[in-house]
DNA sequence: CATTTAACTGAACAATTGTTCATTTGAAAA
DNA sequence: TTTTCAAATGAACAATTGTTCAGTTAAATG
């Protein structure tokens, strides 16, 4: 055999990925084999090597994309009006971007030390970006007057700490339905910055 | 060559446990192999199974002692008084244990997924029952009408994320001392929780 | 139809893995 | 000093690792 019935690049290469992801969310990447990857999508180890150089650049480029859609997703929403309201959109987007992709969030976080220097630094500064959204809001409802916060770079970290970490607990099966997780999330952000609650 | 001088049991012992942590922190359990921790050591990779029975139990160990003296330390703890002065002692005292644990505690999140069933399952009890600490405190505050909280459940793993996640960017060298970092975080949760600022 | 070529196989490679164990050593006990 | 034994060594093991590549197959092209 070789060749398979119906194989294609395009439609190999997403399950590759995808097959990676859920493997290296579930075991690390580093306990994760070429080969269980192959078969998981159906083929032999060699086959991976037509759409990764390395299982290194396999990783990478895992992160990367998970990034560069975050990114681009957050540059499609809606980014304007009070602080406040700028706020309470970030924390909305943010749980709705990220608890539906709980393996690319898993991966994104656990597995950066086993990145190269140069491919950390790359994904570093992506999130960093993202990071600098919710800072220039905070910085916004500081000049505005209505947020209380000493100090913004440190409660952007302790904002987006606590919003990431819905992903280790949130289960679409759990106790409470998504829609009151959120306002919940809203309201521990608003106030936290200082924003009476209403 | 065999036995080293001066080598005894209960000087191994531990530098076996440090080498593992510090290594593991750093690369990951599944890309540690028991050569490079005993190479650490400066030791054979066969003398290691003088103190373990093998890398998962090592690893199992390294978690489970950390949970212990986690508890032991909290157990120690003042925890009396009204709900809002318990809050800051329960922040206050989780900064200051965690922080200058970098490597335990990074290894006790990310490594769970490595461990047995049974393992797992052990770990997971004892750091419930870290997280059952504090949500007792805010179960207190509402019951004093002091605290808002919808859910104390959700606003416990909010909160417990917000001050892990410290662990991921704080530096000793960094550029806020910790005393004022201490008291943003103590602010941050304590507004969280529905308490007006002094 | 015949030809080309992208996609895959399967075997091979050197290196490394966790673990075992007979053997050797040196420190402590007699 | 001699004896004892805990604490190491170092070689060995079968299995597995990432990666390469010559060969094979089926889809796309003409």
């Amino acid at each position: 055999m070789a060749r398979k019935t119906g194989s294609h690049a395009d439609t190999t290469r997403p399950r590759v990925r995808a097959a990676a992801l859920q493997l290296i969310a579930q075991h690390g990447f580093a306990a994760v084999s070429m080969r269980q990857i192959a078969a998981k999508v159906g083929v032999q180890a060699g086959a991976l090597y037509n759409y990764t150089p390395d299982k290194q650049t396999l990783l990478f480029d895992l992160l990367h994309s998970h990034m560069d859609e975050l990114l681009t997703a957050r540059a499609a929403a809606v980014r304007q009006g009070p602080a406040c309201q700028q706020l309470e959109g970030f924390i909305r987007f943010h749980i709705r971007w990220h608890l539906p992709r709980g393996d690319q969030v898993f991966v994104s976080y656990m597995e950066l030390r086993n990145l190269t220097p140069e491919n950390f630094a790359q994904i570093e500064q992506l999130r960093r970006t993202y990071e600098d959204e919710l800072e220039a809001i905070l910085r916004l409802g500081v000049a505005e007057a209505v947020f209380v916060v000493v100090d913004t770079k440190i409660t952007t970290l302790a904002l987006i700490a606590m919003l990431t970490g819905m992903n280790n607990w949130y289960r679409e099966s759990g106790r409470l339905p998504l829609a009151l997780i959120e306002e919940i999330y809203v309201d521990l952000a608003r106030r936290a910055v200082g924003v009476a609650s209403d």
